[in-house]
This record gives C-alpha cells, structure tokens and sequence, in this order.
DNA sequence: ACAGTATAATACGTATCGGTATAATACGAT
DNA sequence: ATCGTATTATACCGATACGTATTATACTGT
C-alpha cells in the first residue's frame, strides 16, 4: 500500500491559508495562465484564438482532418466538449467540418488557411506566456512538476477502470 | 534578470504529446479533482455541495457573516463570480444572505444550519479525494510542487501591477 | 437479410469563471 | 449640505467543460 500524502497535512482540517490547498494553488494556476493566454492572444493580434483551442490546433497543426472524437482524445476532452469548441472554431473561421466518404457517422476536422497560418504566431505567444508565468523555476523543478502531474494523472485514470 | 524556463523545453514548437505541456498538465489535474470532489460529495450524501463551494465554505466555517468581497478575496474570486456562487449556494440551503444595518451597499454572507453541519463530511470528503488522488506522492514532492504554484500565483501578481 | 450491438456526433442542461457595465450607497473635500 | 469619487453587489454575456440522452450509421453474428 502507498504513502498517503495525507498523513502529512495537504489538508489540514483547519485551513487558515487556501495556498495551503493543493486544489486551490492548482486550480487557481489553471485559471490564471487561461487568462494570460487569452490575453496574450489578444495583444498579438491573433484574436480569433482563444485558450481552449490549443489542444485541437496543435493536433491539427500534427494532421490535418482528424475525427472529432480522435481530436478530442488528443485535448483531452469529452466529445460532448468538442462539438461546441468546434462550432466557435468553425465560427472563428480556423477550422471546419466535411463529411468522410468513408463513414456517414465521421465529420472530419480542417483547418482552414487561417488556422495553418496562425500557427507560428500561436506558438510564439504560448512559449513567451509560459515564460513569463514560470519565471524563476528551474528546469529541474519544472520536470519534476509535470512528472508529478503526470502521476496524478495516472492515478484518476486507474481509478476510472 | 532570472532564468526563463522556455530555454529548456516548457513548450517545443513541435508538441507529439500534451502531456509534455505544462498548461495541459495543470489544466486536466484541476478538472479531475474537481470531478473527484464532485462524485465524492455525491457518494457521501453531502450533494448540496459543490467543488466550487470549497473556499467559500472554509472561510464561512472559520468566520461566519462576511461580506461578499472578502468572501471573493479569501476564496479567490471575482465579485461577480460570487454573486452566481452565491445564488446556487442559497438555493442548496448552505448559505443566506442579509443585510448589514451598519451599510446599506453590503450582504453578509451566513451559513445555514446545514451548511454548519456539513463541515465534517465535507472536510472528510476532501481529505479521502486528495489521498486517492495523489496517492504515490510524497510529502516532500507534494511540498515542492506546492512551493511552485504559490511562486507561479505570485508571478501573476506581478504582472498585474 | 436481419436483429442486436457498437460507435460518432450532437443536443441539451448545468456548473464554473471572468469581464464589463450598472445601480445603490458611502465617503471625503469643499 | 453638496459634488465628485470610491465601494459593494449585481446583471448580463461569453467561454469552457462535463454528463446524459438521442440520432444516425456501421458492424456482427446467425
């Protein structure tokens, strides 16, 4: 049986600080770097780009016409999630849907001219965000961080089965 | 000026993995903990209560009769994210609000005797998720990574100013 | 060929969060 | 006392994400 980080004190039953809730330093961090990338975005000129397309874009950028439910494996998301983010995305002009000849089922994902060009603009934008919000953390912290987050990961996955 | 982590590889240009993004890592973590809370509060008949709810209640447990804002500011959210919070938290019966006799412009926010009474369950609830969740971590990589995200929080501080 | 099952995408409702604008009230300086 | 400013909370809207139900297709075994 594993350690249990809670016999330390993650959650101490009298939380005088949220800093002290894991929960709430990650989540606030998530909301925190959306918000600096929508900005980000903005300030670049890339304004029909907004946080929640990264995952699909960079998907895209890798293979163009992609299935909706692929694409949405590779962000992470929920089909359920991925209709409404491709109707913005449609209406954002940066990709859009066509039918597989294959199978009446598919819509396969495009971008189109936009959405390939925004590319190095988008990426310039992510990396100079990043770096600004991490600034002062070593690489060697950072590695151990995601490493830690993949685990953590990991373990809701085991959970699901 | 300080090291930028970009320089090693936060964000590569060509990404085959999200994983090896660290908004990706952030960003899944918090929506599965908050997925975890949410079944948790389900599964030990607690349902009133929301993962959201969270930073509220702490503060109202600790100090009942705050005003909205210093709600907003100990549970790190917006005014006008409280006001919806807030609204779905009354009609869960956790909490009310009332006037204040000495300002006319202020709510203070009270507990229910429910909301009172969920203290323990929730506070268990959240301990359980946590351990589950980051089970196969140790206390002092958990310390490490906290260390990180509250220097990240600060960082975004800066920024604003 | 057909019944039963599996898969793809969507529709719909709910939760959550922020930005902007607004209404009501308080307060401070004159 | 009054004008201008600050503060408090809300209204409103858009973005983001999920779960459940549904529709349309495809596929599988008999």
């Amino acid at each position: 049986m594993k350690t249990k980080v809670t016999d330390g004190c993650i959650f101490p039953a009298s939380i005088e600080d949220p800093s002290d809730c894991p929960y709430y330093l990650i989540s606030r961090v998530s909301l925190m770097v959306t918000s600096a990338l929508k900005k980000g975005f903005a300030d670049a000129g890339v304004d029909a780009v907004k946080p929640a397309y990264l995952g699909v874009l960079l998907a895209l950028w890798r293979e163009d016409g992609l299935k909706v439910i692929d694409l949405g494996r590779q962000a992470g998301l929920e089909p359920s999630t991925m209709t409404g983010l491709l109707d913005r995305m449609e209406r954002d002009k940066l990709a859009y849907r066509a039918n597989d000849p294959h199978d009446r089922r598919v819509q396969l994902i495009y971008l189109t001219d936009q959405g390939r060009e925004a590319r190095k603009a988008v990426l310039t934008v992510v990396s100079d965000v990043l770096s600004i919000v991490f600034t002062g953390i070593s690489f060697q912290e950072m590695s151990q961080t995601m490493d830690l987050l993949r685990r953590v990961l990991s373990n809701a996955n085991e959970g699901r089965k």
